[in-house]
Formats: structure tokens, sequence, C-alpha cells
DNA sequence: CAGATGCCCTGGGCGC
DNA sequence: TGCGCCCAGGGCATCT
């Protein structure tokens, strides 16, 4: 459920929580979650004594960059969450999987019903600060927005529908089901349509509808659903659900046209939209 | 290569 | 009240 605009809230929350702080103590309680590790585990010696010096935002990916080339990488997944506790001695959620003590109190808590999410330690590449592990990653939806041109080409380049293309984190990393479904309706357009069909004028307003509704999810904290599986660091739910035009609204009024919202099964995945207001 | 399917996993919601 | 089933879906593997 988290995609760029949730994964972004917990990057600006966290970066005024751990930026100059140093790890303490990593404990693993959960071997899943670090599975990338395989039988090794996180590497939990090369994290003690470093100091966070920044937090970025790669997709769905959070990037907490140490004093060192290392970097730990957080993937929320479906259900994953990161807690924040002024102490260690606040009690543990259910399903807390990674444990980070920061010297002079604070705990960050990997918490993860699922296990759908993972927790991973690399290097940066010194010169990009590139992560390997993250190589496949395409362009920043944010970016491109601002450059139709460069959204166009991405979208001529392969011979798919339009809303797989928008999630396919190897083209446009960060978005998901529920914003892939809230752009196309603002762009006014179908996720069958193919994607090399568009013309400029659509590829422009698909760019300025990604550019609306990610900064408005933003802007809003986040989707929370009924589920409330997504919550910020102080575990506050987002308000951006309230601005949903068609996800999750199956049967409601489109908000432009007043006709009811579809629903229709792709691959297994649902996908919501205006009959009317999406060609 | 596009696209479909299945798997991983748990909690919430719903029907009976 | 309670049981069992279905569903949510990101990323990946595996097919057609």
């Amino acid at each position: 459920m988290p995609e760029l605009p949730e994964v972004e809230v917990v990057r600006r929350d966290l970066e005024h929580q751990v930026v100059g702080r140093r790890l303490r103590r990593v404990e693993v309680h959960g071997a899943r979650s670090v599975r990338r590790h395989g039988a090794a585990g996180l590497p939990t010696a090369r994290l003690r004594g470093r100091t966070v010096t920044a937090v970025d935002r790669r997709g769905k990916y959070l990037l907490l960059r140490l004093d060192d080339p290392t970097v730990v990488v957080v993937h929320l997944g479906m259900s994953g969450q990161l807690r924040w506790a002024a102490s260690a001695r606040e009690r543990r959620p259910p399903h807390t999987h990674v444990v980070w003590t920061f010297e002079g109190g604070g705990q960050l808590r990997f918490v993860d019903p699922r296990t759908f999410g993972e927790v991973f330690v690399s290097a940066a590449d010194p010169a990009t600060g590139a992560v390997p592990e993250l190589a496949h990653l395409g362009a920043d939806p944010l970016e491109v927005a601002e450059r139709p041109g460069a959204l166009a080409a991405l979208l001529d380049a392969r011979r798919t529908k339009l809303k797989p293309l928008l999630m396919d984190q190897r083209v446009l990393a960060g978005i998901g089901n529920i914003y892939s479904d809230e752009i196309l309706f603002a762009a006014g357009l179908r996720g069958d349509r193919p994607a090399a069909s568009l013309t400029p004028a659509e590829v422009g307003r698909l760019a300025a509808a990604a550019a609306a509704v990610l900064r408005a999810a933003v802007a809003h904290r986040g989707s929370s659903l009924a589920d409330a599986q997504y919550v910020d660091l102080a575990g506050r739910p987002g308000r951006y659900r309230d601005c949903h035009a068609v996800y999750d609204r199956e049967g409601a009024p489109c908000p432009r046209c007043g006709r009811r919202v579809v629903r229709q099964r792709w691959s297994g995945r649902s996908t919501f939209g205006c009959p009317g207001c999406q060609r």
C-alpha cells in the first residue's frame, strides 16, 4: 500500500528524527524481513556506532545513509511501517522485526505483519551515492512530470498498456495501484490504452495529473485505507483517502460527471475508473 | 517481449 | 458469537 507519497512522508519525518544521530544497537527479531542477506543475517556490526547523515527515497525504497558508504535500505511492501518511539521502554507493536536504538534515547522500529517488506544493508557508490540493488529502478515520477518530453519518450519505448507502464518500477519508480488509478482519472485516460497511443496533449495531461495527484497526496500525508496498514512515523494515518476520486469507490458517483465508478479486475488486481470521463 | 498467473503473508471484513 | 473464506497487493519467478 505505501507508494511514493506515503514513503515520502515517512522520509521527511525520519529525516527530522534521525539525521545526525548515532546508532547504539540494531536488533533483528524477524528473519524474513532481512531475507536478502540469507543465513548471514543483517550485518548489524557494520551499523553500530555510525551516524545517520541523510534519509533519501528511491521509488518506494527508503535509504538511511550513514557516515561511511553504508546504506540501510527499507521497503515497506504492503503492510510495513516505520515507527518512532521516544524511549526504548515504550511497548513494541506486534510484528516488530527490526529495531534501531540511538544514542541518547529513541528507537526506530520496522513493523510489518504481512512481511512483504524488507530491510537490507548495502554500500553506496562513493561517486554517485547509487545503491547497486536498486539499479533497476526507473525515473522519479515527480521529476519526469516536469518534462513531458521525457515522459513521452518513456511511453513510446514500450508496447504495453498505460496502467501497467505507470506501475512498472523499471520505468517510473514509486507509483502503485492506488496512485495509478487516481492519476489516470485525473488525466482523463483509460488504463488499457496502449502507452504509445497518447497524443502530445494527452501526454501533457498525464504529466500534469501525475504531479498534481502525487503532490496533493504528500500534502495530505498519504492514503490510509480501511485496514489502516499505512501510518506515519508517529502512528498517524494519512488523509488523502478522502480525496480519492475513484480508488476503492466502486459504485460511488464520479466527482466530475456523477456516473458510477466502475471496478474491473486486471490480472488479479483491482482497477477503478469512470467510464464517462476516461477515454 | 507482453501479459497472465501464482506465491509469499496476515488481519480485517463478510457470509452463514 | 464464531468459524471459514476471501481479499488486499509489491515484487519476483515462471509460464505462454
